[in-house]
DNA sequence: ATGAAAGCGCTAACAG
DNA sequence: CTGTTAGCGCTTTCAT
């Protein structure tokens, strides 16, 4: 900068104003500042920058998978809520990894961000905590704060699980399994929850839900529950899947070993990823605000940040909603093709 | 770190020493530092501590299309191999936007990372030669260096554009589809420029290829290439995409439409993703080693930020593979379940 | 409208 | 082994 002001023949300070209230300066002088920046190659030094000025434009973004295209989608709405006002976004990938997760929230703080949206693996862990005690805000996204003292946007988790078990037990079913993720994520536990609500309206008895555990959420461990499904006996007829993915390998089992779904196998996943209503079958799934989720966690962030004190902390649960298709319904096995419900930008 | 200082009654230089090298301070000392920041919930301030040692432990990786499964891994390649030796990595999505992209790398400069991945829009940016200008290490992802002056790491794309036509000519395929991308994309026209290649080599006339472009790498964009193939005379046998993601989007329009994959066209995709060996009809495609690109590019990066003048810039240029499954070839028609193939972490 | 100068919080000599 | 101290590059009063 120094250099830039001696070779526009400016003061440093005239640059410095060049660079932030370019109004401030006469017309002249600023060519001349832009000129010697042009020619100089000189970029502005952002470390020094955030020490004086004391705060970021930054704020950070970690996500449980970003292999999961869901998570893709809130990516998005984060991303363009907050570019659109000249934040930056620093995206994480927890893996749904606690240690990785701290880590990345350490990482975070040291670059003083100017508040932090999660989808933690556990809401309660002690450095959300440390970090919301330093101020930094913090929003939870796809989970749900326990108290009032924090901003969080989520979807219930428990009627998804639900809309999913309805649909399948008003088809005539009367067994069904469901297939789960991780039990540390509560969404997975909370979509079992609605399925075992379901089931005691309906008035079928729990025990006829079989669960079957996955170690991740992902397409190959869709395969491997897929495999432990045809051993099962008797051979189940509805299954409820905690995401799409694991719906899509299940699916791609039955198909590979001459299973029909939905004639020998209702399949219902969660989520409704693109590749939902793409599949072969297309996918019976619960859909949820994905783009807006991210959406509306970036502008609560936005308000904690700006509304200095006049900030209300708000927990948004928002509504999923049954999209059905072929895979778990006669009256849809002759392909309509409805991809249409899908498009998201 | 003075209040830190006073309370654990030393001096300021004695905690940034238990912060940087415990070895230097006694354990007494440690221990009363260690318990002061506790107490204080005190965190380094990041932004000092760059100005200060000038340099970060931060590179930037740009990825092309975040919403691609292919990037995922090369992201996962990347981070791991980088991680490992302590630096972090800040994740930008240029969404094949040339203003996006020019953002991201101009937020990158200022963050003064060590180095930059990208996997560029254009490798002969404006934008990319600046940064590489100020002495800011860039190593191309997914794309070749035109000189010698730069590390590139890339994937023969003509040749796995020759290798999945050369398949298919050999199934006795007369005439073509290519379905392409934007073809800004040199890695789109590249492969395309292999399908020619394999034709002439064939003695097959360049006209018997049709090219069908879409103007993104998407699964949606695949389902319009989809209906725009079913409306071609004559009928073509034989389809090669871009990428998988379109592969899939045209797979699914075939089998809506009852269209045999592969009894009536045989189809091939590109990147060989989870998906392609799950979907349907289990995909023939062209294998790219996702996550040794990035582990590489990383590598390389690391050997030129670390290397101090002693690095000799490379250019690696990785060989793809064909993965031949039932879409291409009647003699897989029968489902062998070749998941195995995909294995990748 | 412009310039001089005081730090932001930290690290790394250097001296003890 | 510990403390003192001089900046790193920038923004922002405060004078002029």
């Amino acid at each position: 900068m120094k250099d830039v002001a001696r070779s526009a023949g400016v003061s440093v300070s005239t640059v410095s104003n060049v660079l932030n209230r370019p109004d401030y300066v006469s017309s002249a002088n600023r060519l001349k500042v832009l000129d010697a920046i042009a020619r100089l190659g000189y970029v502005r030094n952002n470390a020094a920058r955030q020490l004086r000025v004391g705060r970021t434009r930054t704020v950070g973004l970690v996500v449980l998978n970003i292999a999961n295209p869901f998570f893709i989608d809130v990516i998005r709405g984060v991303e363009e809520t907050l570019s659109r006002v000249g934040h930056s976004v620093i995206l994480c990938n927890s893996d749904g990894r606690p240690p990785r997760e701290e880590s990345n929230v350490e990482m975070l703080g040291e670059q003083q961000v100017q508040g932090v949206l999660i989808s933690p693996v556990d809401p309660g862990s002690p450095w959300l905590a440390k970090l919301a005690d330093r101020g930094v805000p913090v929003v939870l996204l796809d989970s749900r704060a326990a108290g009032t003292e924090q901003c969080s946007v989520s979807v219930d988790d428990v009627l998804g699980g639900r809309l999913a078990a309805s649909h399948l037990l008003e088809q005539g079913h009367e067994r069904l399994v469901y297939v789960s993720g991780p039990p540390l994520l509560h969404q997975v536990t909370e979509r079992r929850e609605g399925v075992l609500a379901a089931m005691a309206e309906a008035g079928v008895p729990a025990d006829r839900l079989t669960v079957i555990e996955c170690t991740e959420l992902s397409f190959g461990a869709g395969c491997d529950a897929g495999e432990r499904l045809l051993g099962l006996r008797p051979r189940p007829t509805a299954v409820i899947c905690a995401n799409d993915l694991l719906a899509l390998g299940v699916l791609q089992v039955m198909f590979a070993n001459g299973v029909s779904v939905p004639g020998d196998v209702a399949l219902v996943g969660y989520d409704d990823i693109d590749f939902a209503a793409g599949s072969a079958v297309p996918l019976t799934s619960v859909r949820q605000p994905r783009y807006e989720l991210g959406e509306v966690a970036a502008k609560l962030l936005l308000d904690e940040v700006d509304g200095a004190g006049e900030h209300a902390h708000r927990q948004i649960v928002m509504t999923p909603e049954l999209v059905v298709r072929a895979s778990s319904s006669s009256a849809h096995a002759t392909w309509s093709r409805s991809r249409s419900s899908s498009k998201r930008r």
